[in-house]
DNA sequence: CTCGTCTGTCTCGCATTCTG
DNA sequence: CAGAATGCGAGACAGACGAG
């Protein structure tokens, strides 16, 4: 992956544009409170729940304007959870700070908007992700800002394959089948196509789900683990037929014999590869490995 | 080096679609 | 309609990265 890790332009009209020393909160009360946080509770949610209370405080509000006393574990204080997701969507602040006041106080606070930062070739296509609509999640945003570079790439652009006018509810064609492209062949997530419905209003639809042909995965299908999770065994039958649309077979990768705990060197590859650039769901991995017990990891072995 | 932040991956639960 | 398969959305967290 080329190293390109923007720390983040300053975003229009945001109060983000303020990398300032001390960032920790002065009230007493915020003080007391990031010193009761959970012994257990990782560095990352510490530093967001010690960000967030700087940010209430920058905001002239606290945390008892916000949370009623005696909130018990479960709540969901309304006052608070507007708190965070604007401090999410429009301050910058981080967008796992939700889930920090959540695991730190024991709060089911929900959901919703980030904000970031993209860049492009085509001015069409940078003007189409200023247009994304605020609240579009960052993976989202993230999903059609690489499906705008994939199109670079092939040397499309979307007003090729999206015709004007065409609003919520649509279903382009062209786009259809170019998204559906980028996902099984050009390793496009697969849930790109659920971001640009999300991101447009469309209906775009996924390719239908086939079934492996070789009598061999027919049977590894069969003799799947009574409690494989169903979502796991359909991630398997879909690796499957994936190695048959790369005229491979399981027998080819997995030596005879492999068992539990075993790391089939091929078949981590094929599986990676089908992960990174062939659209299939990241948790693929996962699924062979409850599946068979192996221990297929997401990288060739780190050595030096 | 330490600390805070960012990104990628795994996982879970609910929603939707397919199949019999 | 019931149950299985698949899609979607979000939380959790480890590791990489960068500032100081």
């Amino acid at each position: 992956m080329p190293g390109r890790r923007q720390p983040a332009a300053p975003l229009p009209g945001s109060s983000r544009a303020k990398p300032h020393g001390r960032l920790v909160p002065t009230l007493p009360e915020h003080i007391d409170l990031l010193k009761d946080l959970p012994e257990e509770l990782n560095k990352a949610y510490r530093s967001n729940v010690n960000r967030f209370l700087v940010h209430l405080e920058e905001q002239g509000q606290s945390w008892s304007q916000l949370v009623p006393a005696g909130s018990v574990a479960g709540a969901r204080p309304a006052a608070l959870e507007q708190a965070v997701n604007e401090g999410i969507r429009h301050y910058g602040l981080q967008a796992n700070t939700r889930a920090a006041l959540n695991q730190a106080f024991g709060f089911t606070l929900r959901s919703d908007a980030k904000i970031v930062r993209l860049a492009l070739d085509l001015q069409e296509h940078k003007d189409l992700l200023k247009s994304l609509p605020e609240e579009l999640d960052r993976r989202y945003r993230s999903y059609v800002n690489r499906f705008l570079a994939y199109l670079e790439e092939q040397g499309q652009s979307w007003s090729q394959l999206v015709p004007a006018g065409g609003g919520a509810g649509a279903r382009p064609a062209a786009l259809e089948q170019a998204i559906n492209e980028g996902i099984r062949h050009h390793g496009l997530q697969p849930s790109t196509r659920a971001a640009l419905n999300q991101a447009f209003g469309f209906k775009l639809q996924g390719d239908i789900q086939r079934a492996p042909d070789l009598q061999e995965h027919k049977d590894l299908l069969k003799n799947f683990p009574e409690e494989l999770d169903q979502a796991y065994r359909s991630r398997a039958n879909r690796f499957l037929v994936h190695l048959e649309e790369q005229g491979q077979s399981w027998s080819q990768l997995v030596p005879a014999g492999s068992g539990a705990g075993a790391r089939p060197v091929a078949l981590e590859q094929a599986v990676n590869e089908g992960i990174r650039h062939h659209g299939l769901q990241p948790s693929t991995r996962a699924a062979l490995n409850q599946a068979f017990g192996f221990k297929l990891q997401s990288k060739a072995e780190k050595r030096g």
